[in-house]
RNA sequence: CCGCCCAUAGCUCAAUUGGAUAGAGCAUCCGCCUUCUAAGCGGAAGGUUCCAGGUUCGAGCCCUGGUGGGCGGACCA
């Protein structure tokens, strides 16, 4: 039920019935105070400054011709031109019962690739890795959620010039006799070694440098070492997937390599098209549609004057495989705004190559960084980047110390499960529920407060409502009763609960995950009040309210609940 | 030099995309647990929305010019 979509229609129909032309939208909203109502239409006023008419007159003409029978008790004209609307409640009350919460079916599907996460290989994933692998894993949730049909691609980098120094290592300390499991044991001291040689010794750059050659032109010792990185990276890399709750597996792998033989295609393409052009021994693309104001093209490199490729070529061959071969009508980049003019001549570079034609939706869905808090980029004391498998364990840790003070009667086999919850529900809450756009600050302390808004918030509602379906003996799914609205409390619940639809078209449509976090807070803290001040089971509540009240409490807990499965949160019945 | 992004309460963030008196959470202060889980609820206090102009019935949001910060800009990704 989208009541916004309903007044629309209405206000639409009343606004033509008035002569006013049909460019002109209602423009409705939820009204931000309770004495404007619980809707407005702000419509009236920008209809008469196209028509040049007295705007509260036209607001009366609108109102004339609306019919809002059994949905509106009251309806008025305020300041310059604005209507309120007062809804009826038992308009409400129908429509939350009709309302619930389960997957949709799309007459339209789109096919939409999301590509997202995409770390890079042969290191381990740390702290700057977890915006994009978590806002698009919401987003993919969403689209699916509406019906859509989503196509995962986490964009590995594993084919990147690092892998020559990474090779040369290796190939070092398996001659001293050592075992490659061992010597990969820690990724990340592995690659600082392998870097400090690459900087101090010429002869193992020099080394490196031909091995990154050999590598991609297909050299089978080559190709053994790097696969070795490559198997003990993508372990690693799904096992943090799956802690994350992040819906990210085997399957969803489409890394840089897989496009190499596609490469020099591309660049075929590009040159006979006459879009890619020689200058200073590279192959470059020259975007005149990204000039500047002095009329310089913006260059995209395709190719090193040394023969390789860069992540230019890569990206434009993925394209292509996700426009010809998955079909998509629409493919989602989550990459860091850092890289937001690459995306910009990418996306450029193949709507001029014809790689996606104009119906293909290309967006880049960028983020900010993650600051300290000192508001420079966030690192660890010793200045070396925060994993992300250490952040996770401390935040269950953290969780578990705080389970354990606030409560003694449940055992260790369900502390550990709520721990695990709350402290990677808090971590990622901390994250989705900030704009993605903008650069934050990363705050272990206010992250882990668990207080206010924050992921164990609408947990704790979650169990709140659960624990009292439990005290009463009764089976929610099974339950279904009239809601009949009295307190304000009960209408400002009913209300939330009718805007979950209209929040997922939302985030589904701009990709923004913090809207959704803001609405179930909203929600969540709408039961709140409701809670402390409409008691459901206590002796001198009539029947039918607590009926009424159960009823509202359900469908709050199965929002709430499918809300933050959207954002990839999980709840429990305890906590 | 060129380009993109950002600036809102002491701190961290919102603001339904141009709507009415800019809202939450932390922190501070005051109340509420013999009654469905106090990880909670109610209340108080806290603002020249970086500055200066402009557009209009109306601007935190749009335009122009500044200030301060972040990030990009041929051979890493």
């Amino acid at each position: 039920m989208r009541i916004k979509e309903l007044l629309n229609l209405r206000f639409s129909a009343a606004m033509q019935a008035a002569g006013i032309p049909s460019e002109c939208s209602p423009t409705l909203a939820l009204s931000g105070k309770p004495q404007f109502g619980d809707y407005q239409a702000n419509g009236a006023m920008g209809a008469a400054k196209r028509l040049k008419t007295n705007p509260r007159e036209l607001a009366a003409k609108i109102l004339e011709n609306l019919d809002l029978d059994g949905i509106a008790d009251k309806l008025e004209i305020a300041g310059p031109g604005f209507i309120n609307i007062y809804l009826s409640n038992d308009f409400l009350a129908n429509s939350v019962a009709q309302s619930a919460v389960k997957l949709k079916k799309n007459a339209n599907p789109q096919t939409v690739v999301v590509d997202y996460s995409s770390p890079n290989l042969a290191k381990e994933m740390h702290v700057g890795h977890l915006r994009s692998t978590i806002i698009g894993d919401s987003i993919a949730r969403v689209l699916e959620y509406q019906g859509h049909k989503v196509v995962r691609q986490n964009h590995m980098g594993d084919w990147g010039t690092q892998f020559g120094m990474l090779i040369a290592e290796l190939e070092q300390h398996l001659g001293e006799g050592e075992q490659a499991a061992l010597a990969l044991n820690d990724l990340e001291v592995f690659y600082q070694q392998s870097k400090k040689h690459f900087d101090e010794d010429p002869g193992f750059a020099d080394t490196a440098r031909a091995y990154v050659v050999k590598l991609q032109s297909g050299d089978q010792h080559c190709r053994t070492l790097w696969q070795k990185f490559i198997d003990v990276s993508v372990a690693h890399n799904l096992e943090i997937y799956k802690e994350l709750n992040v819906g990210l597996s085997r399957e969803h792998i489409m890394p840089e390599s897989a496009y190499n033989n596609d490469l020099q295609n591309v660049l075929d393409d590009l040159t006979a098209q006459g879009l890619a052009v020689e200058s200073d021994g590279a192959k470059v693309v020259f975007l005149e549609e990204l000039a500047d104001k002095n009329g310089d093209p913006s260059p995209m490199i395709i190719q090193k004057s040394g023969g390789g490729f860069l992540y230019a070529t890569s990206d434009l061959a993925a394209m292509r495989h996700r426009v010809n071969n998955l079909h998509a009508d629409r493919i989602l980049y989550y990459i860091d705004a850092r890289q937001s003019l690459h995306m910009k001549q990418v996306f450029t570079a193949a709507r001029k190559a014809g790689y996606a034609a104009q119906t293909v939706s290309l967006e880049h869905h960028p983020f900010g960084t993650m600051m300290g808090k000192d508001g420079k980029p966030f690192k660890t004391r010793s200045g070396g980047t925060v994993k992300l498998a250490d952040l996770l364990v401390e935040a269950v840790e953290r969780a578990e110390r705080l389970i354990r003070e606030k409560n003694t009667d449940l055992d260790d086999q369900e502390i550990n499960l709520i721990a695990r919850k709350v402290g990677i529900g808090a971590v990622k809450y901390a994250d989705l529920s900030k704009t993605r756009t903008n650069d934050y600050i990363f705050d272990w302390d206010a992250m882990m407060s668990f207080e206010g808004n924050t992921a164990p918030y609408l947990q704790y509602a979650y169990t709140r409502i659960r624990s009292i379906f439990r005290k009463a003996g009764i089976d929610p799914q099974s339950f279904s009763a009239e809601i009949n609205i009295v307190e304000p409390q009960e209408k400002t619940l009913t209300m939330k609960l009718l805007q979950f639809e209209e929040i997922i078209d939302q985030v589904a449509s701009e990709g923004y995950p913090h809207i959704l976090c803001n609405y179930v807070y909203e929600l969540a803290s709408a039961f709140m009040s409701f809670y402390e001040q409409c008691p459901v089971l206590k002796d001198d509540v009539a029947k039918e309210t607590q009926n009424s009240r159960l009823q509202l409490s359900k469908q709050t807990s199965e929002t709430i609940a499918q809300g933050l499965d959207l954002l990839g949160i999980e709840v429990m019945e305890k906590m």
